[in-house]
Parts: structure tokens; sequence; C-alpha cells
RNA sequence: GCCGAUGUAGCUCAAUUGGCAGAGCAACGCUCUUGUAAAGCGUAGGUUAUGGGUUCGAGUCCCAUCAUCGGCUCCA
């Protein structure tokens, strides 16, 4: 993977040739679709990671067989070895050629008055249309292509899935049928690819939830509310108690707030103007309507009110597991990724302009921290700024933009981190930093985000007392840390194919026992792990020991403990990791102590 | 929400053109007392997601609803 990326660093992927494959594929690909369907009509269709698509408008939803036939028709089009050629012309002229094919003459429009590419973006000046043809298709399209074909691996093609997408991405528009296909330049890279989706699916935590009884939804309860189990119970709790301890020695106050609060309440913080679609319908008490909190931050702000606060007060850190439910469209809900109730790690940051450098470095050292004892190890962070053509829509003065900016790109500096800057990405009431973390299959989550908030502390007319005797507003931060419990839970599992470190697992050791009388042994040896903290069970099920073994590694459990005769006779247990290694007879003190310095270090097995 | 697909036992999946809902695993019971990834035999388990409709007859065809999956949009 590494080299992958070297690789992609000395040629940018939309230079490379790969690129230019993959968009000649999708030409090709377009070429067999409108063979199929001569009145169908073409949008775009470009490269994209791993692949490309293209979107159509057709007279009917295509099917799997669709795709076979077309695949099919593309190999025979690139074994024609049609040359790609290019043409420039006219607006005009472009018109005249593409007269039936209502999108790209919205395209030209783009390209021709206001400077849009086929993304909808912004480009700075009118570019020369061009047109690529090959065989008896024709595309509006800037390039680049392979010379002919005949260059694209026949075998190395795959059509993957058809999925619905708006023109354009915007949702008032049409729905059309997208295509998404894959293309390398070799059937080995193929097939690697494919073996890379066979992972990702292995991976799924949706199905590793249910093989290994983390968590689940019931249609009872209702789509998007996640029940977890007591195995999922145990590692969160794993995970909440060491977040405590952190958050502990890190300076944060616990605090603890309910769930639902007054109309007024999120009146004051705005929410109801700019965030109404995400929160639930009112509840009416006693004539006083309540809304299900959405964020946590007011709470905390109240907290802060309760009382008056002397400048040596501060900075103070707000932390709490605070449960949130926001509205989610049906279509978007995924598992525990993407829910619609769920338990941020929250907090909330209140400073002095002075504080405010120290507190941003600490709180982005103190994530990657802890993110790195949950064995991540490469993040990819992101600095979100106002988008400077707009600036009326953001809340806050200018000086205040720039020092929070300042403050961000210092601590991120500091911390020698490279980092993307993205313009237009901030929230409205301020500039953020997001941390994505890799996974085990080099994959990104969005999980931290430290987020500076203008709008709050003047909304709520938050005050301390400064040294001068005057009251000050103070400076706040949001931070999420794991982000949402449900979501890291998810990404956690997927990074550990369910395998979690011996701090994590919720059961750490399997005693197996080959025959009844072995019970009372193994049950003597429970005792002591308990009393040693560890998590264990006694195997005393009827089963063979081959099929113990069998279930305690479905199970992922790092240590089992098998115990016969000899092991009886040696006061010992006989150990097997998952890995399947078999470390033979262990005496079970020897056991606990290898076994706690796995939980004390959180070894990543 | 939108486009498309799917929904049969706890799980994975069968069931010919519309013609008696079935298997493996799991569960439970009995027998075996076992040495590093599946012992044998037996029992039970279903209003085929839900509600309507067509039909002599619906798991199968039609309509609606719900949920899930692949995407789009949006996001912790």
């Amino acid at each position: 993977m590494g080299k992958a990326k070297e690789k992609q660093e000395e040629v940018p992927y939309a230079e490379s040739h790969l690129y230019k494959i993959r968009h000649s594929a999708a030409h090709v690909m377009a070429q067999a679709v409108i063979e199929m369907f001569p009145n169908g009509k073409v949008a775009i269709g470009p490269p994209i990671e791993d692949g490309f698509y293209y979107d159509f408008e057709l007279p009917r939803a295509l099917t799997p067989d669709d795709l076979d036939k077309i695949e099919k028709r593309m190999r025979k089009i690139i074994k024609g070895k049609y040359a790609f050629e290019r043409q420039e012309l006219s607006a005009d002229k472009a018109r005249e050629v593409f007269a039936d094919q209502p999108y790209k003459i919205e395209l030209i429009e783009g390209l021709e008055s206001g400077g849009y590419d086929e993304y909808g973006e912004k480009i700075e000046e009118a570019p020369v249309i061009s047109i690529y043809k090959h065989d008896t298709f024709e595309d509006l399209c800037r390039g680049p292509h392979v010379e002919n074909t005949g260059e694209i691996n026949p075998s190395a093609v795959k059509l993957l899935n058809v999925a619905g997408a708006y023109w354009r991405g915007d949702e008032k528009n049409t729905m059309l049928q997208r295509i998404y296909g894959t293309a390398w330049e070799s059937v080995e890279e193929l097939e690697a690819y494919l073996e890379r989706l066979k992972e990702a699916q292995e991976r799924d935590h949706r199905t590793l939830g249910r093989e290994l009884d983390l968590f689940s939804f019931s249609q009872d309860v209702g789509p998007g509310l996640a029940l977890w189990h007591p195995n999922g119970g145990r590692i969160r709790a794993q995970i909440e108690e060491y977040w405590s301890q952190r958050h502990r020695e890190g300076g944060y106050e616990r605090v603890y707030t309910p769930h639902i609060g007054k109309a007024n309440l999120w009146q004051t913080s705005g929410h109801l103007n700019w965030y109404k679609d995400g929160m639930y319908a009112p509840l009416t008490i006693e004539e006083q309507e309540y809304y299900i909190k959405p964020m946590n931050c007011p709470f905390h702000i109240a907290i802060f009110k309760s009382q008056m606060h002397s400048y040596r007060d501060l900075p103070m850190r707000f932390a709490e597991f605070g449960t949130v439910y926001r509205y989610e469209r049906s279509g978007t809900l995924h598992g525990l990724m993407r829910v619609r109730g769920f338990t941020q790690d929250d907090a909330h940051l209140f400073c002095t302009l002075e504080q405010m450098p120290e507190e941003i470095l600490g709180v982005l050292e103190f994530s990657l921290s802890i993110l790195r004892d949950f064995g991540f190890q490469e993040f990819d962070i992101e600095l979100s700024v106002r988008d400077p053509k707009n600036p009326g829509k953001y809340a806050g003065q200018d000086s205040d933009w720039k020092m929070a900016e300042a403050a961000l790109i210092s601590a991120i500096e500091k911390l020698g981190l490279s980092y993307r800057r993205v313009e237009g990405e901030a929230v409205f009431y301020g500039p953020k930093i997001d941390i994505k973390v890799h996974d085990a299959l080099n994959r990104t989550w969005q999980i931290t985000t430290i987020q500076f908030d203008f709008w709050l502390p003047e909304a709520f007319e938050m005050e301390f007392v400064g040294q001068d005797g005057e009251p000050h507003q103070p400076y706040m931060v949001h931070r999420a840390l794991l982000g949402s419990m449900e979501r890291f839970f998810g990404v956690l599992i997927e990074h550990y194919k369910g395998a979690f470190p011996v701090w994590l697992a919720p059961v750490q050791a399997e005693l197996i026992p080959i025959a009844d009388r072995h019970f009372d042994y193994a049950y003597d040896a429970l005792a002591k792990l308990k009393a040693a903290g560890l998590r264990a069970e006694v195997d005393d099920s009827g089963d063979r020991m081959g099929n113990k073994i069998r279930k305690a590694q479905g199970q992922k459990v790092p240590y089992m403990l098998v115990i016969g005769d000899r092991e009886i006779e040696e006061g010992a247990v006989s150990l097997r990791l998952r890995s399947g290694e078999d470390l033979g007879a262990t005496s079970v003190d020897d056991f606990i102590a290898m076994a706690q310095e796995a939980v004390k270090s959180k070894a990543q097995v």
C-alpha cells in the first residue's frame, strides 16, 4: 500500500495511464449501452478511485443480465482496436453534434457561458470544447484517452453494479442510472481488487455484529436505533472506562445532561433555525414544547452559566457521553455507521483568547494519542475553513476566524503533521479540524472533529470576569473524539475484523475441559482468572474438544485454555492462541501474568 | 427522501409453468468421555416481513405498507 502511494505521488492519478484506461473504458461502456438503447441519453462518465462509472437515462431499469451483455459487447469493442480521435470544435458545432443529447447540451452551455465543468464546479476560463470519437461513439470530453481501445485489457475490465444517481448530484434533478465498473492494467490487478472487495465484505461490521452477537437492530424498536448486546456492551464498557480515565488525567470534568430541552433553548442556540431538519418533532409537556436533543452543547453551556466564572476558572473542559437523536433520511442509514440515535463522546472547552492555542494543541495531541491506543496509526487531517467567495454566510468577526485558523494550523504544525486545507467546509459558526483514521484495509473513516464556535458564546451571552474586573466572552471549542460510539464501534469491528485485542475482547479466555471430569479444575481456574480481572468462561457444553476450539475460534477469543488429565497433573493449562499457535502447557499464574500484560499494554494482535 | 434490488425457521439457503413449505448449522434431549477448527441418534422449530387483491388453489402473480441491501444526496 505504501508503495502504491509513492507511485501515486510520482504521477498524479489524473495523469496516469490507468486513469486513461478507465476513462476510455467508460466510453466503450457507453457505446455498448447506447447500442442496446439507441434512444438512451448519456450524462457523464468519469474515472474514479479503482474504476469508473457512466450515468444514463434509459427507457427501462437495467438488470444484472444487461450488465453481462454490456460487458461482453465491451470486450468486442476493445478488441476492435478503435482509435480515440480528438476533435476541437465550437460550442455551436458541438450543439449540432449532440442535438439529441440534452445532458451534453447542458454541459456545453456550462462550458461556454458560465465555465462550469461536468461536476458543476466553476472553472476559471471557458475551456476549449473537445469531443473524442472511437468506432461509432462520440462523446463530449476533455480527455485524455488511450490511443485506441486495444490498450484496454479486455480481461481486466468488469462491470460491478447499477445504482441510481441524480443528474449533477442534485436531488431536484432527474434520477439517472449509473453503471459502476472497474478496469486495471492486468488481470492480476483486477483479481487483487476483487479480493480486496471480498476482504472488505468479510469485515463488514453488520455481519460480524451478528456472528459475534455484538449488536442488532429490531423492526419493533425502529430503524437506525442500535441495540448493544452483552458482548458489544462489554467492549463499549471497556472503551468508556479507558476513555474516562484518560479524560480525568487530561483535565476534563465529567458532566451528565438530560435528553430533552425546552424549545426556547433550541431557539437561542439557533438549532431551530438551521438544524431543524435534523430534529424530531417536539413533545408537549404541560403546554411547553420540548425537543429531543440533536446535540449536547446547549446543556454544557447551561452548566457553565449556572454560576459566575472568573478568568481563574478557565480553561474549563466538560465531557460527556451524550446520547443524541437526529433525523436521518431512511435511505442513508447504514448499520452502526449511520444511525438515528447515537452517543457522542462530546466535550466542550471554554477558555480565554490567550489560552486558545494551547487548548487546541492539547486536544489535538490528546485525540491522536487515544486513537493510537485503538490501533490506528495513520491519519488524514483536514482543516475546514470559510469559503472565501461567500463570507456572508458565517457568524463571528473576521479577526476571530483568522485567529482560529492560525491557532488550528499552529497546533497541527507543532505536532509535525501534514494536513489538507478545505475551503468552504467550515461549519457556519467556526472553522474545524477533522481527523480521519486509516483502517487495516487502508480505508478512511471520519472519527474526530474539533470545532471552533463563535456563535454559541454570543447567542447564550456567556461571560467570565476578567482580570480587569470586566465581563468577557469565553471562546468555545466543541470536540467529539471517537465521534459517536456507534460509528466508532463499527469502525473498530471492521478494523480488527472482529478479532479484538485482548483489552477489548468480550471473552478474553475460553477454558476448554476435554472431558466432564475436568470441569471442576476448569471452574477453579476460571475463579482465578476472574479474580485477576480477566473475562473468561468455561465451555461446559457436551461438545468434543475439537468443536469447543472451533466455536472459540469462530468467536475470535484470543486465548483458549485446554484442560485435560495432563494439565491437571501438572497444575497447568494448555494455551492456544486464536492464530492457531499452540504454546503448550503454562501455569495458570503465568497465563494470568501474560494476559494482564497484554491488557495493560493494549497489545495489538 | 430518490432510483434499483431483496425479504421463506435464530443463521445460511432450497421449493419445476401457481398445486401437500424443506435441508444444513444453531437450540433442546439421549448416548459417547473425548487431546488442538464439526462425535452419533432423536425432538422441536413457520400465519413464507405486514395488510389487501386475483385464483378452485398464492412462498410464487398484482397493489400498498414496513424493513434491509447497492448507490445518489446528506452526515458523528
